[in-house]
DNA sequence: AATGAATGAGTATTCATTCAT
DNA sequence: CATGAATGAATACTCATTCAT
């Protein structure tokens, strides 16, 4: 039986920081969530969290880079699957909307990072990259739709965009209207009114 | 020449304050940002701070109010205006791209009010009626467009959500890569491709 | 008919000052009380104060002196009046108790000035005068009574001591235990106690 | 050898900052004392005393207790020691001046717990209760010594609170004109002197 | 004389971080 | 590795005082 070596140890741990500073910057924000608040909820000491980061903006940043790296995930799932680019185009969507979904209680710290990306270089380039990713690979399922007569010739990168700015507003929009809004409904109807609107006739 | 009133000067100053107050928080987020960061902003001390707003929070409350006030204006006036509902939506687009353009300085500071929503009821339920009032709008132009036959019986409440969070979004996008992104003219597409979905054939 | 001097407004307004401020100070205490407290008490402006006193320590200091000042009064008036030793004690008692019994409201800045003078050599050397004023007018008494033979040859100054503490002692019972006490019964009982001790026989 | 508990410890650095808290009060009063002052006074850090009391006011709060709570210690003991009625409450004075002479130092600080308590009902009540306790206790003793034909047939509870503010008005007497008077002297040749009253010809 | 807007020094309190055990 | 007591830098806010009007 093969025990935990020190480095499974240590990532469980920072693991186990990182859900717990999710929990309590989503409640408190950055800067309200005290290091005590945190070590509360990872069931770890203060002094622990200090072991394992340097620092409270570590557990940020390495937060930040969880955090979006996860929703990645879905997106390079589908690309790969097949069926036509309006069938993947629905599938990854469905995709994104479950992730949301799961990440619903991570919501404001991923808003919280948003707002942190409008004022640090830093953290705006790696979101910024984050979003360009997605809007990489929904070219590359627009630009399959193209080449196959599924859609008119339009211009990919700008459809690309649109579609990207679509899922990251229905997303900002659930979070504030969450009564009015379904998010899996909704993201649908959008991309299907896309859809429409570079379908060919 | 009738001088200033004492009204007069209550609120000079005060716009004083949340003028100084917005350059400050897009700099330093509303919690880096000193209290005497905003007096030295303002011309004014510290002290007069508080002669005008109660506490920092109260500066915050009101710099809330007044920066989503401000945007709802040339939506108002592009209602009224004249033309068909596809015209219309395009001088909405343009007035939104314009006013945003004047705004961008201030955008750190929306967002971070939209992370703050994400936590704080308050906040959340008077940005979500912010963007009702917008979706509204949309609304009403395109229960016009389809009403004169130039758009396609569609589900105008949904569109209208599609195209709020389309406006969202693309602001987000713009923040996030700005080099990449033309706001006006990825506004402009990104609606003339729903357009294209809604549109009669 | 006589127009008010500038010395008497001066006068006039120092009083009200001094009224407002012994009221704020008994309700707020010589801290927590604000200049701005003591102007809208008086009915004056913040700035009208410092036309009259030059700073808030002031104001203190002059309500020292005439705080302490007025009850001497009684104590004059007494001395001079006829009739025996036994019997001007016990007159001096009742004005004693009466005075203090109109300036209740007051007892509050009273004690504050106690509790200064502990700290303060000035204030303390103040009362302290104040104090032995007191002190002196009761020897004068207990010394009349001595003399004749109304009372036994006691330590005059030490008798004068212990009714000056009992005076002192019976008022901060009463402040501090008010249902139980009636200042004025209680004074009475207490002299006529030590009367008893050192009255002949 | 057991080392300190973590109760211990909690209870000794209390005590440190009480200790450093009644120097400090005693020299600036409640209020100009600095927190910092504490601190220094007390060898601990400024965040320390935030360990163990939760602000200023709990301080001042906590020293009210442990100041008027100490006092009682020499009555009761007396209460239970032998001898007439005489005998034990001038053990008592003697007990009585011991003490003060000892908190000498807190006087400034026991005047200032007076002083705020004629504004405070909380203080007040504290205090009211503290001194009904030795009234009480006196009232005790006086009752003994009527009963054993010590005293003449007195109103007990009159006599108990004479003394209760002879007491009081020695020891402030003390505090104002510490030149002019022997503690412990002048308390027993005030006792000495109801005792006449009382006594039995 | 009078006003009250403006100033800015002063301080209680919080909390990230350290480190002795 | 782990703990949590201790530290002290940092800052919102108050209010006595000033002074232009």
């Amino acid at each position: 039986m093969p025990r935990q070596s020190r480095q499974d140890i240590s990532k469980e741990r920072k693991n186990q920081i990182l859900d717990a500073a999710t929990t309590v910057f989503a409640r408190e924000g950055f800067h309200d969530a005290r290091m005590e608040d945190i070590a509360d909820e990872s069931g770890l000491s203060k002094g622990a969290l200090y072991l394992y980061y340097k620092s409270k903006d570590a557990i940020i940043a390495a937060l930040l880079r969880r955090l979006f790296a996860l929703e990645l995930r879905g997106l390079r799932a589908v690309t790969e699957g097949g069926g036509g680019a309006t069938e993947r185009l629905l599938a990854m969507t469905a995709m994104f909307a479950t992730d949301f979904d799961r990440m619903a209680f991570a919501m404001p710290v991923m808003l919280e990072f948003s707002a942190v990306a409008a004022r640090q270089r830093s953290v705006r380039q790696y979101l910024g990259e984050s979003l360009e990713k997605y809007a990489a690979v929904l070219s590359g399922l627009i630009q399959d739709g193209v080449a196959s007569g599924e859609f008119r010739p339009v211009n990919v990168e700008g459809v690309a965009m649109t579609l990207t700015a679509l899922g990251e507003g229905v997303v900002l929009l659930w979070v504030m209207v969450p009564r009015a809004m379904h998010l899996r409904e909704q993201l649908e109807a959008a991309l299907r009114l896309v859809l429409e609107g570079i379908g060919v006739r």
